[in-house]
RNA sequence: GGCGAGGUAGCCAAGUGGUAAGGCCGGGCUCUGCAAAAGCUCUAUCGCGGGUUCGAUUCCCGCCCUCGCCUCCA
């Protein structure tokens, strides 16, 4: 396995490799499951998946773990006010999740553990760090991490002591919870009246675990003490995975993760995204303005992950073009009816598309690499310069590349008889008289045709050997709607 | 104020000490019964001012501007 990648902890690039040279075991924090994920958030997940893909197809079997954040202040509030129960508040936003990810093309991790589920595991860990003298209870039955016993605090943001405690006056008025200095943060945290029938019983008494906890006492249950990397967006770099290093390795003196991996944010039309400024989206908005996930996925990986990326409702309309044509390779190549199941294999020409990726996951140089070899190959194809074995190896590199790149392209064989979707009989049977017009060169009978079917909704296109049908609004639906 | 990132064609976005990938848009062309696709092709000297160097967009300094984090936001 030869993957370089950007650690945050040392600043530098560096040459990743399994501990155990075998399996490279990872943790990646997960939504907190209150509502809809928008798809910023989904950035970071699909650089993720990304990087999963890159090493498995480097050779190496991975460990993927990746939780759910089911308790906290978000999750608690919102089921309080919609007068629903947790668990059911947060079944149905961890599904609605999960659709989300299948549609976007993301390998489901291999575990996905939930936080309340590893309650005991967190009361366990905080009472090591106790028994420690790394925590200590405040007299409300909370459980405080003590940010000076640990002295190495602030070594992943590099923040100074100095700096963490100022600032903080403010913020520690509102803070209902007491702690004997400001940069210390909670472990445990009391049960209050608003958190309604949301709380568990502790050696502390009745309450529930803060945020940073579970992510340690997680990680450490499925990957162990000390893991290969650990990933999220760049704003967990402080205050929730210092925390967690503090925590962490307060508890067990060993390193808690060797490699940090952070995703810079999405950038929408230029600003940062917020409620405020409307500009959140979900999947669910883009499939309103006719996108598709796979639209999107292209779009959060043809920038840099170390660098914000600036989402544009253009950018969107540019991915569906790019993958309608790369979708045309495929089948001019023939497809690969092989199944690749892990990504490993010979790329044949498109080889110097997966070493982009594994030089810091350069997925913007590999989008590159893989329209200008691409685009030569089908150029020799169309000239008839390719061989059958040039061919052969040229559509298997392709589909294990789009492979790494977790692009699901639509079938064009499903797109070309329309059997496949939800177009009505009636349509496709005008649709196929077309067709065979058109073989008759009945040109008068096939314009016709064209006609009804657009009446109907339809948009008819015609392929050397058979047609498409593509419902009117999604075929003329890519303006940008942003004002 | 502290820490960090960045300013590359109309838009998005890579990259390199030796005169700038790729995509979209736009122009030209080919093919196509029409329409739509598709294919080919054209379009930048890299925020500003200095410095180092044979040579800088790429290294250093200064300036201008943008953005992120600074306690629970991916």
């Amino acid at each position: 396995m030869s993957l370089s990648l950007y650690d945050t902890f040392s600043r530098e690039v560096r040459s990743l490799q399994p501990q155990d040279s075998k399996t490279l075991r990872f943790y990646c924090c997960g939504p907190t499951v209150y509502g809809p994920a928008h798809i910023g958030n989904f950035r970071t997940f699909v650089m993720q998946d990304i990087f999963r893909r890159v090493v498995e197809a480097s050779g190496s079997a991975t460990r993927h773990v990746r939780n759910i954040t089911d308790v906290d202040d978000k999750t608690i509030r919102q089921s309080q006010e919609e007068n629903r129960a947790l668990s059911d508040f947060t079944a149905a936003w961890t599904a609605r999740f999960h659709e989300d990810c299948t549609a976007l093309g993301l390998l489901p991790p291999h575990v996905e553990p939930s936080a309340v589920e590893h309650l005991p595991e967190q009361i366990d860990l905080i009472s090591r760090l106790i028994d420690k003298g790394h925590a200590y209870r405040t007299d409300d039955g909370s459980v405080y991490f003590d940010v000076r016993s640990f002295p190495a605090y602030g070594k992943l943001s590099r923040l100074a002591e100095r700096e963490i405690t100022t600032g903080e006056v403010d913020r520690e008025q509102s803070d209902e919870y007491d702690r004997a200095s400001a940069a210390d943060f909670a472990l445990w945290k009391a049960a209050r009246p608003d958190d309604g029938p949301n709380h568990w019983t502790s050696p502390w008494g009745q309450g529930r675990p803060g945020w940073h906890i579970e992510c340690s006492a997680m990680a450490m249950k499925h990957l162990g003490e000390s893991f290969d990397l650990h990933s999220g967006g760049v704003d967990l770099v402080f205050p929730h995975h210092e925390n967690e290093i503090a925590q962490s390795e307060a508890a067990t003196g060993k390193t808690f993760a060797h490699h940090w991996l952070h995703i810079a944010h999405l950038t929408v039309e230029g600003r940062k995204m917020s409620k405020s400024l409307g500009n959140l989206y979900t999947l669910e908005d883009l499939a309103e303005r006719g996108h598709t996930p796979m639209e999107l996925r292209y779009v959060l990986i043809s920038g840099s992950y170390r660098q914000p990326l600036n989402f544009t409702f253009d950018s969107l309309a540019a991915a569906k073009k790019s993958l309608t044509r790369i979708g045309n390779w495929q089948r001019r190549l023939g497809g690969d009816t092989e199944i690749h199941s892990t990504g490993k294999g010979d790329f044949g020409p498109f080889a110097p598309v997966f070493e982009a990726l594994t030089n810091d996951l350069n997925t913007p140089e590999a989008i590159g690499r893989l329209h200008s070899i691409g685009r030569k190959i089908i150029a020799k194809a169309e000239a008839e310069e390719l061989s059958p074995t040039e061919t052969k190896a040229a559509s298997k590199g392709l589909s294990l590349v789009l492979q790494c790149l977790g692009l699901v392209l639509p079938d064009p064989k499903n797109a070309i008889s329309s059997d496949a979707d939800e177009t009505p009989a009636s349509v496709r049977g005008l649709a196929a008289e077309r067709f065979e017009a058109r073989q008759n060169r009945n040109w008068e009978l096939a314009d016709k045709l064209r006609d009804q079917i657009r009446e109907a909704g339809w948009t008819v296109l015609d392929n050397p050997d058979g047609f498409a049908l593509e419902p009117v609004e999604t075929a003329t639906e890519f303006t940008n709607h942003q004002s």
